[in-house]
DNA sequence: TAGGCCATCTGGTCCT
DNA sequence: AGGACCAGATGGCCTA
């Protein structure tokens, strides 16, 4: 990072800056009646050459001076972009940690990557919905019953996965209907990942399904 | 030490 | 034209 801005740097308009200097303070110190301090063809020594030859260090250093500013301009673009950049993957990083207020977390855990927060949050939430869409169900099937009570929903969600078996698929007495949450399947080649962190039942740090739901215990 | 995660820079593309 | 967004590259830090 540092690195490529030493880089910048050294491509910098100052060395158009310096080069050009150089030539043009020769050309001021120089007084422009004599040709003191001009080595070159003392034969040829017209006024024509010599304002041919002003005219075209004036052009040169023109165009390098140009050429200094773009790169002043390019470069303070690039600065502001960088900022822009900066300041918007904060804002990024800001949102992902509000995620993660609201995520259920335990104490020995440590913080949740990038990836993990967002395949949590997803998962929970098609888990909360499932809650409800299961509670509603139940209420459903119980409303002969005017005073029936509020059930929890019957999930099994810990049923263990048979070897082979996606370990991500969700047992539910209710739910045959629905569809479990997409970010299950790992598909990063990451370890945490293939732990399938983020799925309620065999991720590595071992959140459940039941750390969601309050007032049911296993 | 390798691999994962992260912050940052950068250039390209799209949008206003 | 300038800003937002995106993806690739790079280097630093941490952990198993």
């Amino acid at each position: 990072m540092e690195t490529v801005y030493s880089d910048m740097d050294s491509s910098s308009c100052d060395y158009f800056m310096q080069d050009d200097e150089d030539s043009c303070s020769s050309m001021h110190a120089s007084s422009p009646s004599s040709s003191i301090g001009k080595p070159a063809s003392p034969a040829s020594d017209s006024q024509g050459s010599c304002s041919t030859d002003l005219a075209q260090k004036k052009r040169r250093r023109g165009r390098a001076r140009n050429e200094a500013t773009v790169h002043v301009v390019k470069k303070n673009r690039r600065v502001k972009a960088n900022d822009r950049e900066r300041n918007r993957m904060h804002s990024l990083n800001d949102a992902l940690e509000t995620l993660r207020t609201v995520l259920p977390a335990f104490p020995d855990d440590s913080k949740l990557t990038k990836i993990e927060t967002l395949r949590f949050a997803h998962n929970y939430i098609w888990a909360l919905s499932e809650t409800i869409r299961i509670a509603d169900i139940e209420q459903r099937q119980n409303k002969s019953r005017a005073d029936a009570p509020l059930l929890l929903p019957n999930l099994r969600v810990m049923d263990a996965p048979s070897p082979g078996s996606d370990a991500c698929s969700w047992s539910s007495s209710a739910s045959s209907s629905s569809s479990s949450p997409s970010y299950c399947t790992s598909s990063s080649s990451s370890p945490a990942a293939q732990n399938d962190y983020g799925c309620f039942q065999t991720d590595v740090r071992q959140y459940s399904y039941h750390n969601f739901v309050p007032g049911m215990s296993y």
